[in-house]
DNA sequence: CAGTATCTACTACAGCTGTAATACTACAGC
DNA sequence: GCTGTAGTATTACAGCTGTAGTAGATACTG
């Protein structure tokens, strides 16, 4: 359940096709990645296979076409992949890695406000109680 | 400048080795990773090999063994990791990176607070003129 | 000097990924 | 029923990575 979810770049593109339709044929993942990326249609059709194979995603027959649908949650691929990272390059410190983005300026202090109004809440939601 | 840094786990691993000691021999970064990672020592060199290939380091020749040292900087393996994860699963936005850490509950208030302050200091400090 | 230890260079190889062509199959229209 | 056409299955192949063995050069030790 760990590096079943260490993921490629093409592999999340299509994946996240899947999550946003909730379903697809390889003929529309295909299309839905035609202007960033022009791949044939085996080539899609290919990686789907393999992810299949891999257990990341589902298909189910229609006619004569397969129709994938995600098997893995976006969050969970962001959670894996983002502990990954901060594993490799944050020492597993989480915190580090904000701090990594306040400086390199790429979190500014509205946000981290609007973050921390976003924390708040949720801990009032929560009401100890373990989310998720 | 971009997809240059984009670094294996056991890369990563190799470079920090040389970050921490500035420079070091194959023989040094073996013996530094004996504990996490038993590998041969020509598995080592193999991995230096590439990565000098590549300009991620250097070497220079001391007696009959090498020196190597980093030619990028942690910062920067930071920055194009960090941002090329925010790309794949944030569609580029670093606060939802921070959302979703707080989200998994990675980040409380009190870490929070701490980088808010730490924001505050950045502001201050900088004084309009472009940091690093 | 001879043997041993130390290093690097070269070679190897399997597994994963991106990319796709080709082969095969089944349906749809004439 | 034959022929495109739309789909999947199979095969291919190069590039990167992890992993390391072997060969060759060099230095240290008696």
């Amino acid at each position: 359940m760990a590096r079943r979810e260490q993921l490629s770049d093409l592999q999340i593109a299509i994946l996240r096709v899947l999550w946003q339709e909730d379903e697809a044929t390889v003929a529309r993942v295909q299309e839905a990645l035609l202007a960033d990326r022009g791949l044939a249609h085996t080539t899609v059709a290919t990686i789907l296979t393999r992810l299949e194979a891999r257990g990341i995603v589902s298909r189910r027959t229609q006619g004569r076409q397969f129709v994938y649908a995600a098997e893995v949650q976006e969050a969970d691929v962001r959670r894996s992949m983002v502990s990954a990272l901060t594993e490799r390059l944050f020492a597993g410190d989480p915190a580090a890695l904000v701090h990594h983005l306040i400086d390199e300026g790429e979190i500014d202090a509205d946000e981290l406000a609007r973050l921390r109004k976003l924390l708040a809440k949720r801990k009032k939601a929560d009401g100890g109680r373990d989310a998720r």
